[in-house]
RNA sequence: GCCGAGGUGGCAGAAUGGUUAAUGCGACGGACUGCAGAUCCGUUUCCUGGGGGUUCGAUUCCCUCCCUCGGCUCCA
């Protein structure tokens, strides 16, 4: 959504999301399977991906790999150690010395001072301070290992994404974004390598942290594992649905997540907003956008031309994408007033009455033309179905009626009577 | 213990130093319907974690306490 908007605003947007392909755990899984750990990072990469792409998630530029840029790691690191930034342990891993950059922990706010060696993680022998942390990891007899200067070895985490984005965008770049239980360490220490690395500061202009999906009261994590909710997620309610969830709440408020209620709760509100969306596309695509007609009332041209500038005013007020869905559920009631009097309308005020939703696929991606449209069997055979149902109604046979809506319901087709007719609606058109 | 993000109606979740605190879900009533659903209209007065303070006025600013979530350096 940030790039979409900042495309849409005239910035040139190169959106790189880095991917980590080795970590223990993953070393350990693909251990146990007795598959290659690369191998396994790709097959997650490709769900991920997968997902992504169901999900319209579609700005981003480059993915790369970690394993991909091990010769600008060991660059990196040489560099800082050569500045006596960094040492090597007699082990074969390097470490960053946290007490050469005066600034860490301004990011998060923390003391160095005031940190709890070992909280969660077992501190390593080897280094010279409990707040260093290492940048290469000397080699593991069995797992992946790349020469360096410092033995065989493997990068550590957080120096990954600094020789991955010196490399890809530069010194200093604008955005960084990143879920608030990144902070720290994570991105505290990209800064610290970044700026101890290339003497340029800032690294990032704008740092971006989003709010935890909160699962009973717990974040949604991929180390907790409960995170396999995405895809049946997207099954169920259709991608519109589940963007609309996440982008109804502001981008930095944590949001609960409730197993039994908040997808089904999305899926209606998606409804409701796209009821009137369908109604004109459904015209449109029947007669053409020249059809002719009446023009649209003047008070309604004027509500149409200025929504996308509110909406646009809405967001630009750090990203308030819950506003901007308020004035878009506004404009659906608005347009829900006017339902009757849409068949009579010229094509071109159709379209201006579209406008605020052109705004939303652009920029919310919701309403996205079906991706998975119904199957072309469906196509021709429910409205035979239909028919033979409205037949049925007619000579009062209700009992057929019910029976031939169950089947179809069965099958995941949804019917609605309607003054004009009956509509149809395959499930996860949108 | 320290650092950070939060605490708003039945639920989700915006906003603001000032007349009725958005929007959605749900619920209820009505229209429509053979029924159901969808749709449309209406209703949902008692909602800003507790306690102090500043102010004519605080949900918003300050202090303090409580609660939830995240982080505390090789989990990523």
């Amino acid at each position: 959504m940030v790039a979409r908007a900042l495309r849409r605003w005239g910035y040139r947007v190169f959106y790189v999301q880095n991917v980590t392909n080795l970590d223990d755990k993953l070393i350990a899984r693909a251990a146990q399977e007795g598959i290659d750990p690369l191998a396994l990072a790709e097959r997650h990469y490709l769900g991920y991906a997968l997902a992504m792409e169901r999900l319209g998630v579609r700005s981003v530029n480059y993915y790369p790999f970690a394993t991909d840029f091990v010769p600008e790691i060991v660059d990196q690191i040489g560099r800082l150690v050569a500045a006596e930034r960094a040492y090597a342990a007699p082990d074969g891993s390097v470490y960053f010395s946290v007490a050469k950059f005066p600034d860490y922990g301004r990011l998060s706010g923390q003391r160095v001072e005031a940190l709890r060696p070992g909280a969660r993680v077992e501190v390593e022998k080897g280094k010279r301070a409990p707040e260093d942390f290492a940048i290469w990891k000397g080699a593991t007899p069995g797992e992946p290992s790349w020469p360096s200067p410092w033995g065989p070895g493997r990068p550590g985490w957080h120096v990954e994404d600094t020789a991955m984005t010196l490399r890809l965008l530069g010194d200093q770049y604008d955005l960084h974004g990143g879920g608030l239980d990144l902070i720290f360490p994570h991105h505290e220490a990209e800064i610290a390598l970044a700026e101890s690395t290339t003497g340029h500061a800032p690294l990032v202009g704008y740092w971006m942290h989003a709010g935890m999906l909160e699962l009973a009261g717990e974040k949604m994590s991929k180390s907790i594992g409960n995170i396999v909710a995405l895809d049946p997620a997207i099954a169920s309610v259709g991608p519109g649905a589940l963007r609309l969830y996440y982008l109804n709440a502001h981008y930095r408020s944590p949001i609960a997540f409730d197993p039994a209620k908040s997808l089904p709760e999305a899926r209606e509100a998606y409804a409701r907003l796209a009821q009137p969306l369908e109604r004109i596309e459904a015209i449109v695509e029947r007669d053409g956008s020249d059809r002719p007609g009446a023009d649209l009332p003047a008070d309604l041209v004027r509500e149409a031309g200025e929504l996308p500038e509110k909406l646009d005013a809405a967001l630009s007020d750090d990203f308030n994408t819950r506003e901007a869905i308020a004035l878009l559920f506004g404009w659906a009631r608005r347009l829900a007033e006017v339902s009757g009097s849409l068949e009579g309308l010229a094509g071109a005020g159709l379209l201006e009455l579209r406008a605020p939703y052109d705004w939303a696929r652009e920029v919310l991606g919701l309403f996205e033309r079906g991706r998975n449209p119904p199957e072309e069997g469906w196509a021709r055979i429910v409205p035979v179905a239909i028919a033979a149902r409205a037949r049925a109604r007619a000579r009062g046979d209700f009992a057929e009626a019910d029976r031939i809506r169950t089947e179809l319901a069965a099958a995941g087709i949804e019917l609605e009577d309607e003054g004009t007719g009956t509509r149809w609606r395959a499930p996860e058109t949108r």
